[in-house]
DNA sequence: TAATTTTGGAGAGTAGTACTATCCAATCGA
DNA sequence: TCGATTGGATAGTACTACTCTCCAAAATTA
């Protein structure tokens, strides 16, 4: 497959794709000659990869090359590259000095995950994250109760148990690292599009005006 | 207050804060003189609401402005600010045109939102939301079965409920609003992050070489 | 064989976002 | 009185993600 193939494959401009080549963010093809080079179904399959982790996902280049050198990686073990997998996909945001309000709420996040007795490492970028929404909501007037963050976790679990289930016992390192990245950036997405689906059809359903569109018979 | 005070009380810089002034995600402050004008506490909450939607929500500002216009205007009724809150904090992606495969998808994820009876409008942005990723994972051959989906679907409706219940029945229209908010952009960002931190469990547990770390004794 | 097109490679240019810095005259506070 | 502060305006910066242009070599087509 020529680089104009590959473009009209997936739709992604020849351009763009040259940038990806110089950005790292997909292998070169291999050359034939000074001026062609062939590439094959990996390099529009991992076209896509990225693609998908830019537009649907949401991340930027940079987090997207981070993922990848760890997919591509093959001296880390399945384990250890799925743990640094969840670091790659997250950014950890940088965590304020001499607030009162975060350590209470850091506090409060590390109960939870002790308490739930989730297998996290201690400094995993998305414990911040939590802890920033925490802070955030209580510096704004609105903290969280224990209840709530508890139901969340509940409800993560869940989801997380579906999306782990379905990684099959006869699947190469390879494809279980590329679905759990797919996973991370895709099916969060399709996670907060419910939530917040979720949220309009509850908020809906107490704060509509009488009359307003039939009743429902039965909710989530 | 002047806005030298604001900016010490915010932590946000001067130059930024006139930034957001001329840009409209701050009302001005009350012109006392030429060169002087008065910031309220009010002024203060609506900053640290700001922030919190661009540092902790990640919202880009464009879209901030557009939730405070709905918040401050106080013509449309509380129902109906809250559903146009819904499309103001989601941006609405493209839909691509003549794709089977996008079609499959957003046939599957209205059949699901009908089935469950939630109450969401056609043009929800977050339906788009919902079938760009299930598109997407099928497009690179990962396909999301209608279990998975229905489980996302009932934890995302469970933590929904829980964000719903916290709206007091004497909270002014003001007061829901800009929880609703918060709770779109913040909470949102808890339950990625707890999602993803139930995943590293989950994972851990089924993928962790024998023998290392504890076993634990109960999941989420 | 000649003309046209395509390619890889490199560099510069562009559009959008979110600030940040500088300047100014008026005016406030010591 | 005089340095600091303010509102208002304009310009500049850093970063991201492309997009465009150019080039000579090679491939394709006439």
């Amino acid at each position: 497959m020529r680089i104009s193939e590959l473009a009209r494959h997936s739709g992604v401009p020849v351009a763009t794709i040259k940038f990806y080549l110089r950005e790292g963010l997909l292998p070169k093809g291999e050359a034939t000659s000074a001026t062609r080079a062939e590439y094959t179904g990996a390099h529009l399959r991992r076209l896509r990869l990225v693609r998908a982790l830019v537009e649907v996902g949401d991340l930027p280049l940079s987090r997207v090359r981070a993922v990848l050198r760890v997919v591509d990686d093959p001296a880390t073990d399945l384990h250890r590259a799925l743990g640094t997998l969840h670091y790659a996909v997250a950014d950890d945001p940088p965590a304020p000095e001499d607030d009162p309000g975060w350590d209470a709420a850091r506090r409060r996040t590390d109960d939870l995950l002790a308490g739930l007795g989730w297998r996290v490492t201690d400094h995993a970028p998305d414990r911040r994250r939590l802890t920033r929404a925490v802070a955030a909501m209580a510096e704004l007037g609105r903290p969280v109760d224990d209840g709530a963050l508890r139901a969340y976790a509940a409800a993560a679990h869940t989801a997380a148990e579906h999306d782990v289930a379905r990684i099959g016992p006869g699947d190469t390192r390879e494809e279980v690292l590329e679905y759990a990245v797919l996973v991370s950036a895709l099916m969060e997405q399709a996670m907060t599009a419910l939530h917040r689906l979720a949220r309009e059809d509850v908020s809906a359903t107490r704060f509509a005006a009488p009359g307003e569109r039939g009743e429902r018979e039965r909710g989530g």
